[in-house]
DNA sequence: TGGAGAGATCGACGGCTATCGATGGAATGC
DNA sequence: GCATTCCATCGATAGCCGTCGATCTCTCCA
């Protein structure tokens, strides 16, 4: 063990300093990811953004006239949304309301404290 | 006013219902969009929390070992890591260790304590 | 001084994604 | 019934991203 004074860098075989570890369960992390992936878009962030703050639920054609993007394109980040189980929709007549999902994981709901 | 009774629906002019909120700055949303975005890949994502748990800095040969890909590969992920400003590097002769940035905005820091 | 190993960079390729215009389906109101 | 409006979906396109092999740079050591 007194290896001291050789030199300060470790101990080392070829290619390898110590055994890696992999502390993350796969799936946790690919649950992770794909919230992650849902949020990491600025319209998709700030859209979750007035959601979160808004105590009614908001009406698709406000972010349509927000968000300087074609009609399809806040539909397809809507969606992105809704497949990744951040936000629930509403039917009411011909119009669509959105409000973030009531059952969301705790880890999730932290996530959210944090963004926005 | 008194307009109850006449349906459940909101009053609303063409196409839209209420005047539509920008509540994040536009800088804030970027900022966090690039951190979201680091972080949004398992393989990303796994070394940040490796180096969460790992006291000392961590040879990148042991990512290159842990993580069933090519070299240049987990060294473009540590890049983006490193240009995300999440992580630090030291070199220590021929070897590169990584450990978690000190400086990190507390709010990406409370991201990393609900992540992982 | 020259060989060997570690790690970053380059160039290329395939797949994913953000965006749009066009279309379709459903509900409303005339 | 029919036109209108809202919204989702489709098809296409351009740009970004993850991945790899090849190469380059740097350091160490014999």
């Amino acid at each position: 063990m007194l290896r001291l004074m050789k030199s300060s860098l470790p101990d080392r075989v070829k290619g390898v300093c110590s055994p890696p570890a992999m502390p993350m369960a796969l799936a946790k992390v690919d649950q992770s990811v794909e919230v992650l992936k849902a949020l990491a878009d600025p319209t998709r962030l700030q859209m979750i953004g007035i959601l979160k703050r808004s105590a009614e639920p908001v009406c698709i054609c406000d972010f349509t006239a927000a968000f300087d993007l074609s009609q399809p394109t806040i539909s397809h980040h809507m969606a992105k949304l809704r497949e990744a189980g951040l936000v629930d929709v509403s039917k009411a007549g011909i119009w669509a309301y959105y409000r973030l999902a009531s059952r969301l994981e705790p880890k999730t709901r932290a996530l959210l404290d944090v963004l926005v």
